[in-house]
DNA sequence: CGGAAGCAG
DNA sequence: GTTTCTGCTTCCG
């Protein structure tokens, strides 16, 4: 069995390997090396994300839970190991095998170089003895808290095996490089000790690629200067590696050619973007981008939907990105600040994303382009207000999600969504993704003719699959998705069918002239003006957002030539010193869980997160604001920006943001121009009567500011 | 700070 | 014939 993404195997299950099935394959060539191969298609990913936190919430349960992309996560169990010495619970032996110099490796595929693999599987041995020699004291204490550490990881694969289902691997030692070296070496479903005494001879032979960020860029550098192994790295001075790879990379390459790693497992909490794409042969005109877009905003709408009702959160950045036929793998994006009124309908959300994404692909491209794929996501996520905590109740009404209800009030009118309609939304988002498809391109990697790709310039029209790609898809049975989605497209327009009859799908066109003008006042409402509109909306605190670095750094500015290398990925080194020091015998025991299922062959996805600052943030902006009664009609948006604003409200609806507290005028200043811009906005539409001035009068103090504010910020081209 | 690049599965 | 659909971090101007 494979999973499929448009016209290539992304994964296969073992049997499928074992007949030459790889990664990224096309589909033809996996048909060809294995008829019988059942193709899944794994369009959307919601089941992998689902199966991913799934197997997340159990592994937490063992220790520090670091997911590595989908279904990979580090698990530092440490803790749990001291825990278990302190009350004398000492493992009698490993489980797993023990890797030693002794076991020879070999290379599964040279598609994947850095995947290392035991050579011969030994009988599985479940109660391995200890190695033989004289171990020194301190590796000693290794072997005594990594067989505890092995008995906590089978514990661990057991309960995911008990309680989802799903065969797992993990490696154990005292590092994430290490743990992460072995854990695949006796795939599927057991699980390798590699002890740290080991640990340089082991590493020293492998290829500079099987190392854990050391990428496609890296070995070629390093190949470039005659490096080809961990033990060739040895040969280099750090000066020399800072030198060639700068500080962060060049320390952590000295460390880890010696079998040393001092990066931390660090606690992932809810993803830190959200983000839909989709790729394509080529998209010529923004006519046909708005098309793709179209498909891909609702989905991405959905899963904010669904991360805010997680995470109480909501989204401040928008990015675009995109990828040109010429430029390979580079991708260009721009981000603004997401244009999305949450309390609009989702129609509404949509045509406001899409138009957003149109104007700023308008800014950096010029017709004809040729794109191979767009990405839309959300990023700078922000917790939203609770209801109550002081607000009117029109604010809590537009703004806030709703406070924690006792379980025996009835469901609120907005809240009471229904469990039901929720699962037809995802249905209907599963389809939506499932509509997704090559657009002008076709499977199997066909190019478009020069026809076609003149047609989709020209018309500016987005065609879709040609007859003899419909009829492959059809016949072979593979790539069900394609066949199936004309078939199901029930609300088809006769012109659609006509086109698709002629092999060539032209998917509705737009009306130009309504996108014009969405497009031009897309373009006339500046960032800041979002930005002001947008930061009422949402954002209290972010619960999850990181302590900006100082407060975690108090070595911030101090060498890190003490050996210790920054995280590769990610973390100050100044972190180490104050978790777990992994190469401190009987201190700690990094543990690597490689959750690969068989089940399907890949997942996603994330689980929990401390809320604790949410609650007292929130507190924190509890403002005396005027109370307003609870059963009133919503106030219109001027009546409510007045209302804040007379109130001295300010700053309750511009709290802290990434750790930074607005002051009182920046808060007054932002509320003001929303203010002056609802009242332009009105006046245009001759729904007040002329009256310069009002704002003015009420806060001239400020709203002087608010002209040199105004003055200082270049929005007005 | 935004965007490019690189790494990962 | 270098491709899918993500998500993360660091570097750099």
């Amino acid at each position: 069995m494979a999973v499929t993404q448009k016209y290539l195997i992304v994964t296969a299950n073992y049997p499928a390997r074992r007949l030459g099935v790889t990664k990224l394959q096309g589909i033809s060539v996996a048909k060809e090396r294995c008829p019988g191969l059942i193709l899944i298609s794994g369009e959307d990913l919601s089941p992998y994300r689902q199966a991913s936190k799934q197997i997340l919430s159990v592994l937490q349960r063992f220790g520090v839970a670091e997911r590595l992309g989908m279904d990979e996560v580090f698990l530092d169990v440490t803790k749990e190991v001291r825990s278990r010495m302190a009350r004398g619970m000492f493992a009698s032996a490993f489980i797993g095998h023990m890797h030693t110099d002794q076991v020879k490796l070999r290379q599964e595929t040279s598609h994947r170089p850095m995947d290392l693999r035991a050579a011969v599987t030994q009988a599985r041995s479940m109660h391995k003895e200890d190695p033989q020699g004289r171990p020194s004291p301190q590796d000693q204490e290794w072997v005594v808290s990594l067989r505890i550490a092995s008995n906590i990881a089978a514990e661990a694969r057991a309960a995911v095996k008990a309680e989802v289902g799903y065969r797992t691997s993990a490696g154990i030692s005292c590092s994430k490089m290490l743990a992460k070296l072995v854990s695949g070496m006796h795939k599927p479903d057991d699980q390798t000790i590699l002890l740290p005494t080991n640990a340089p001879s082991f590493v020293a032979p492998l290829p500079v690629r099987t190392i854990p960020g050391v990428g496609y860029k890296l070995e070629a550098e390093l190949t470039a200067m005659g490096v080809t192994t961990a033990n060739d790295i040895r040969a280099l001075s750090k000066t020399s590696l800072v030198n060639s790879f700068g500080d962060r990379v060049g320390c952590y390459l000295y460390s880890v050619c010696r079998g040393e790693d001092p990066t931390p497992v660090v606690q992932s909490g809810p993803p830190r973007s959200i983000t839909v794409e989709d790729s394509f042969k080529s998209c010529t005109s923004f006519t046909a981008a708005v098309h793709i877009l179209q498909i891909l905003v609702p989905d991405l709408l959905l899963r904010l939907r669904e991360d805010y009702e997680e995470y109480q959160r909501r989204p401040s950045s928008l990015t675009l990105k995109w990828r040109q036929r010429k430029q390979g793998w580079s991708r260009s994006s721009t981000s603004v600040v997401m244009p999305v009124q949450w309390a609009h309908s989702p129609e509404q959300q949509v045509e406001a994303i899409v138009q957003a994404c149109l104007a700023l692909l308008k800014r950096n491209l010029v017709q004809p382009f040729s794109l191979t794929l767009l990405n839309v996501g959300a990023t700078n996520f922000c917790a939203t207000a609770v209801r109550g905590q002081g607000m009117p109740e029109a604010f809590n009404r537009l703004l806030c999600r709703p406070a924690a209800t006792p379980s025996n009030e009835p469901m609120g009118t907005s809240e009471a969504a229904g469990v039901s309609e929720e699962v037809d939304k995802r249905a209907a988002a599963a389809a939506a993704i499932n509509r997704r498809r090559d657009y002008g391109a076709c499977p199997q990697g066909k190019p478009m003719s020069k026809r076609e790709e003149r047609l989709l310039s020209e018309s500016g029209r987005l065609l879709a699959l040609p007859a003899e790609a419909q009829q492959l898809s059809r016949g072979s049975g593979h790539c069900s998705l394609a066949a199936g989605d004309y078939d199901s497209r029930g609300d088809t327009t006769e012109q659609q069918h006509n086109a698709s009859d002629q092999g060539q799908l032209c998917m509705a066109e737009l009306d130009d002239m309504q996108h014009h003008e969405l497009n031009e006042a897309a373009v006339r409402c500046s960032d800041a003006e979002r930005s002001a509109e947008f930061r009422a909306e949402v954002s209290l605190a972010d619960p999850w957002v990181r302590q900006p670095k100082d407060d975690l750094s108090p070595m911030k500015g101090q060498s890190t030539g003490n050996g210790v290398a920054g995280k590769l990925n990610g973390n100050n080194p100044a972190d180490v010193s104050q978790q777990a020091q992994p190469h401190e015998p009987g201190s700690a025991a990094g543990l690597a869980v490689v959750s690969k299922s068989d089940r399907s062959p890949s997942s996603v996805q994330i689980t929990s997160c401390t809320k604790d600052k949410l609650q007292s943030s929130a507190s924190e902006a509890q403002d005396p604001i005027a109370k307003c009664d609870g059963g009133e009609e919503v106030l219109t948006e001027l009546q409510r920006l007045e209302q804040m604003f007379s109130g001295n409200a300010s700053s309750a609806y511009f709290p802290p943001e990434k750790g930074k507290l607005l002051t009182q005028e920046q808060a007054d200043l932002a509320l003001a121009a929303m203010l002056q811009k609802e009242e332009v906005r009105l006046h245009s539409k001759r729904l007040l009567p002329p009256s310069g001035g009002r704002v003015l009068k009420k806060k001239a103090v400020k709203l002087n500011t608010l002209d040199t504010f105004l003055k200082k910020t270049p929005q007005q081209s």
